[in-house]
DNA sequence: TTTGCTTTGACAAATATTGTCCAAAGATAA
DNA sequence: TTATCTTTGGACAATATTTGTCAAAGCAAA
């Protein structure tokens, strides 16, 4: 993941948009989906689908893990921001998950 | 297993709960809650506002911090569980929350 | 059996999200 | 300046999700 890691899913997009120099009516219409709503989605007011995700990353021949690693993160700050324990929450759940996955392997 | 952090928010509040050995109906009350609603949180298929972890938290005398830690942590890891990249995507979430920390002491 | 505890499914009400349109605001070029 | 293209924000109904509640059923002990 070479860009700026901590530019959020939003932003990145447009970052990316814009250096290929393309109006949000160009992408919307390759998304199958209102200006507006790429608009909001390219300023975190809006969720990205899956199948949004999906066709970002052909459209700009990216990887689609990594986008969704990049939308998925940013989710989780968004909703960890405003707790006291943002961190402490992240390294538990990490555990858990850990621990999940060592349970499902058995 | 008695304070194994890898049981779920709710499995651990019923472990609480039957320690104390009172009925969901007792508990229920104090939260002012449906029985079958407290049922369901201890079973992780509702979710516990703050206001219910936070009597939570008093009823068992445990800090209300750690609470929500359990809680959110488990949210977070339900939400990443089918997720390939699940530890990626916390990863990359804790330096986005560190970033914003950051930003915001400036 | 009865009694008390717990679980489940159903349901409407309340909330949140989605997809869409349109008008206004911004930006750019002539 | 005007004309044109792009972007934004608000409004709205349609959908989806969550909440609160209830009643019935399951379960175990006495």
């Amino acid at each position: 993941m070479s860009k700026n890691t901590n530019a959020s899913f939003g932003e990145y997009i447009r970052q990316l948009r814009e250096e290929s120099n393309l109006p949000l009516r160009k992408i919307a219409a390759e998304l199958d989906i209102d200006t507006s709503t790429l608009s909001k989605i390219e300023k975190n007011e809006r969720n990205a689908s899956e199948q949004i995700i999906e066709k970002l990353s052909v459209i700009f021949k990216i990887d689609k893990g990594d986008l969704k690693v990049r939308y998925l993160s940013d989710k989780i700050t968004y909703q960890l921001l405003e707790e006291e324990n943002g961190i402490e929450i992240l390294k538990l759940a990490e555990q858990k998950i850990k621990y999940h996955k060592q349970q499902h392997q058995l």
